[in-house]
RNA sequence: GUGGAUGUAGCUCAGUAGGUUAGAGCAUCAGAUUGUGGUUCUGAGGGUCGUGGGUUCGAGCCCCAUCUUCCACCCCA
């Protein structure tokens, strides 16, 4: 007989309950915090008309989704020409016409768009779900991993860039990490390449100087000539570098782009969310960060970026504001502002810290042994007392020997067995083990449900 | 997509220069202990050495391909 070896997709991975409790745990901090300012929950499909999806990431991005074949006959309608040409771009349009999610930002625009006229704006949403990247996987990548999403629609107050600063802190305080939050203005670095005189070369400069902290300057340097920018650009873009590493970067750079417009009003938009996030009591280390860029390419104002402090770790949330995502689906002037939280990458620095609460390896409190059909009679009244006042309660459900049934307790960290056999019936009570301290007394029914108040 | 490493029992790994029946620890199961787990002792089960080819009298070890995992780049959570 032939069988498959059991083994699941590239970068994929089955959670097992330990660590599905960890990761609930999570999820559960960063909703209740979301919901302590009035972001309301959404879900969307996991998959989405590829149409929808392509062309927001840029190609690198678009590289990266995953294509669902069509089903039936996906090749009816494909002509032989067509195949043996094997221009991708228009075969996968033919014979995909679903994907995979790349993000949740850009289905929430999809939706806002779609549900316009029953939405009240501004609009403020939160939605945690899987999504799916192409990518190779390495150390802190998955090809599936879930991103915890807040994002507020319909609104240019920049309250809400602090309010989102706010609550990054808040979640990161509540889940013991310590954090740095980058913050920049792509009108800021609009500003730069307009200072420049190199308008049109801004995303490169912008991508060659966001990968200076991993690379160097040395190796940036050769990128920018590469990339063609004008010497004198290069010399300039030196002096940024130096300032972006001064104390009293924001006045010099502020200095720097003063003759451009939209410099000065990306540096103004910063100076506000600070200045607002200043009397917010938040207790994370923010910095302004000129080198700051982010790749997804729909930001158009405030950027974010954290990153823990203590472990080496790619970021573990960014996000930002963007003025158009909605106008690619014929809705104008709606502009938003939104932060994504990888919940893996904060699993696993959790992980690295050792800051996981002990209690969540603890799923039952309460294991009643077996001794056979007459005393599980005696126990069942108990059980389901117990079970009323919300104690998660066992019976071990086979007469097994005494050992395999404490060896099981032991095993899944319950903390307390009751021993009920023979001679508990006659003088009507119970044995409760405390199998930390290994030790045990005999209780009334009553006596016992006192014990779980 | 580019470059580099890796793969031996459920897990972590040994495996000497290619040579008979591939080992250890942990884990699992059973017993020592017929109403007491976590410690200890004894024993048992479990591997077509990632997969497919090749070289050789002979391959876990050498060669090729392929897949997996990991690391760096690209990009990103």
């Amino acid at each position: 007989m032939s069988y498959v070896k059991p083994s699941i997709p590239k970068g994929t991975r089955d959670f097992v309950p330990e660590e599905f409790a960890r990761r609930k745990y999570i999820f559960n901090t960063i909703e209740n915090e979301f919901k302590k300012y009035g972001y309301k929950p959404l879900e969307t499909p996991s998959m989405e008309f590829l149409s929808t999806l392509t062309g927001k990431y840029g190609d690198e991005g678009d590289k990266l989704i995953f294509k669902i074949l069509n089903s039936g006959d996906y090749l009816s309608e494909v002509s032989d020409e067509e195949l043996t040409n094997k221009d991708l771009k228009s075969l996968t349009s033919r014979i995909c016409e679903k994907a995979l999610r790349y993000d949740l930002t850009v289905p929430f625009a999809r939706f806002v768009v779609q549900h316009y006229n029953e939405l009240t704006f501004p609009f403020k949403r939160y939605q945690m779900q899987p999504v799916w990247r192409a990518d190779r996987p390495q150390k802190g990548r998955y090809r599936e991993f879930y991103q915890c999403d807040i994002d507020v629609i319909g609104s240019t107050s920049l309250l809400n860039e602090a309010e989102l600063i706010k609550i990054s802190d808040g979640i990161f305080q509540k889940l013991h990490i310590n954090v740095t939050i980058k913050l920049n203005n792509r009108k800021i670095l609009n500003g730069i390449a307009e200072v420049l005189g190199e308008n049109e070369k801004f995303t490169d400069i912008t991508v060659a100087l966001d990968k200076l902290d991993k690379v160097g300057w040395e190796i940036v340097h050769s990128e920018l000539i590469a990339k063609g920018i004008k010497p004198c650009a290069v010399e300039k873009i030196a002096l940024l570098v130096k300032m972006s590493e001064s104390p009293t970067a924001l006045t010099e750079i502020a200095e720097f782009v003063k003759d451009s417009e939209i410099g000065r009003q990306g540096i103004e938009e910063l100076r506000t969310v600070i200045e607002l996030t200043s009397k917010m009591n938040v207790k994370s280390q923010i910095c302004f960060d000129v080198l700051l860029a982010r790749g997804l390419n729909y930001y158009t104002g405030t950027i974010f970026e954290i990153a823990a402090k203590d472990v080496q770790m790619g970021s573990i949330s960014g996000g930002g504001r963007y003025d158009d995502l909605t106008g690619i689906f014929g809705l104008d002037n709606m502009s938003g502002v939104g932060i994504s939280y990888g919940a893996d990458r904060i699993y696993d620095v959790m992980q690295m810290l050792g800051v996981f609460p002990e209690s969540l390896n603890c799923f039952t409190q309460v294991l009643f042994l077996n001794f056979g059909d007459r005393e599980v009679q005696y126990i069942l009244f108990l059980a389901e007392a117990l079970r009323k006042k919300g104690i998660s309660t066992e019976i071990f459900p086979d007469n097994a020997k005494m050992k395999k049934q404490m060896s099981y307790a032991d095993k899944n960290k319950i903390p307390f067995v009751i021993i009920a056999g023979e001679n508990e019936i006659q003088n009507n009570v119970f044995t409760l083990k405390n199998m930390t301290t290994g030790t045990q007394q005999e209780l009334s029914f009553e006596a016992v449900l006192n014990i779980f108040n």
